[in-house]
DNA sequence: TACCTGTGATACCCGACGGGTATGACAGAG
DNA sequence: CTCTGTCATACCCGTCGGGTATCACAGGTA
């Protein structure tokens, strides 16, 4: 009776696209099938965990308790499958047999901590025996994705703005936050700033970026990057926080100034908590001796 | 050509298999089938990564380098995918239709931290709408493995004996460490004793405990669980260091001497980093505040 | 050398099941 | 009452997972 027969792949993926559209016609349609066979499939991932997962209410489709559990779960699981293929490939695709040099995917924020990324490639090349690394830029808070799924096995991540939640890390660096003004405002002129100070500046209104394709509601301009948040600033339209080492790419029309009270921001080197690569051991190790 | 098609679990679990075994007949017979399609779905799984993952030399079987990557990721995800139907057939198995109460399995190890857990679990019990917890005794070091394949939901884990990688976690504990003796045996009178101290004592040699059905190699006596270990501390033929709270159950013929060198104990309360669940979220709560 | 043994690969067959199309059942809007 | 949107059912087919029988080949062994 209670098997355990292990869910099957393709049946998670089923689950979860429907579990996201909330409609069995629109999923089949994302899976490139029709529908009848996606419906007989849920039933039998249903019948197979003895479980109720969807709530089919006649006009459209709910999700279970138990549902919301494998929707999470699940998602965990595919993320692990496609890892393990990803890093798979990598380990044995590129170079022909065995001997070929490994190498390590290193997820980082465009742009951020380039000061420090610039000394530990440095540092790790000199190493003998050091793996190739291939930068992977991302954006801001998507390190740990990439981690999760495989496309990245060793990522730069920035405390308080990514989670630590899961993985291992080796804190490298610490640094105060500033404040990017344009360069001609009031403000521009103080030595130091507080929180308090900029956060309610009528004519300097923070900028509003795109999350899953919606912007948040707000006064201040849209962007989608920053390279169009530092115009903006440059134009006087508003003004942001960043980290001290952002320093390193102002313009001429931006002035940064301390910000006294914003917490520190953390640069850690974080990888998956079970990697068990030597690849990976000897760059951690090059980077916790910077 | 590259159509990235994830893998099926049935794949990740035949080819462990063979990774386990180094060898396609054991692989079969544990597998509860045949030799010949196993042979066949290993060759078509590494056709689909693209990847040679074993070498047949003819006698015996050796893993390539993608090939113990796999075996390590893939472990991960099967793990992954055994914790996804086991929580959700928790979540929406026992009782009927939603609204039953949430139930979270907790791993124990077997009469650590006995106080702590009595205490946490009664001020659990106290809170409204607590889940319902059930307590799940395990062995020294698998409240990582429990978490990990969804046997268990959150643990008390003791570091430094159990690593946190891969999990959130709170401490809730620190201890100091004690050395229980024989009652009668020298040593048993000293005020306080050093690592050094008991690390050497010719009459009584650490016991070595069993691991995966094998014991390591020494002159101590062999054991497989804390009573046995407890009795033959009583019978003065070794002697064993654990933290503060095990006076709790020590039997008249022990002595217990704090060390004075020995890392202290930290007990932490740890679960998968994505979990989501309100009702854990509940548990930790109340376990913080203790 | 010749043979036996143990190993993984190949050849062939069958039944199960994943997937497609056509259609049904049913609730809600008009 | 019909029309529309939605998921379930009925039925068919081709693929593929699995079994049995057998092959190919390397190493011992007499």
């Amino acid at each position: 009776m209670d098997t355990l027969e292990p869910l099957e792949t393709r049946e998670l993926r089923y689950f979860t696209a429907v579990a996201e559209e909330l409609h069995f016609g629109r999923a089949a349609e994302r899976l490139g099938m029709a529908q009848p066979p996606l419906s007989r499939a849920i039933q039998r991932l249903e019948r197979r965990l003895g479980v109720r997962l969807l709530e089919r209410n006649r006009r459209g489709v709910s999700l279970t308790g138990a549902g919301e559990v494998l929707l999470h779960e699940g998602r965990a699981a595919l993320d692990a499958i496609t890892a393990a293929t990803r890093r798979t490939r990598r380990a044995g695709g590129s170079g022909g047999p065995e001997g070929a040099r490994d190498r390590l995917v290193l997820a980082v924020k465009a742009a951020a901590s380039h000061e420090l990324l610039q000394k530990l490639l440095a540092a790790h090349a000199a190493e003998p025996d050091a793996a190739e690394i291939e930068v992977l830029p991302c954006g801001m808070c998507e390190q740990p994705e990439l981690l999760r799924d495989g496309r990245a096995d060793v990522a730069l991540m920035h405390a308080p703005f990514n989670s630590l939640a899961g993985f291992d890390s080796e804190e490298l660096m610490t640094e105060g936050q500033i404040a990017v003004l344009p360069a001609g405002h009031p403000l521009a002129a103080r030595e130091t700033l507080s929180l308090a100070d900029i956060s309610d500046v009528p004519d300097l209104p923070p900028a509003r970026w795109q999350q899953h394709g919606t912007y948040p509601p707000g006064p201040g301009p849209e962007i989608r990057d920053q390279t169009q948040l530092a115009q903006l600033i440059a134009l006087g339209r508003t003004l942001a926080v960043f980290p001290e080492s952002a320093r390193a790419w102002l313009w001429s029309e931006h002035t940064a100034v301390p910000l006294s009270d914003a917490p520190p921001v953390v640069t850690h080197i974080a990888w998956p908590a079970h990697s068990r690569s030597l690849a990976l051991a000897g760059l951690i190790r090059t980077a916790t001796r910077l």
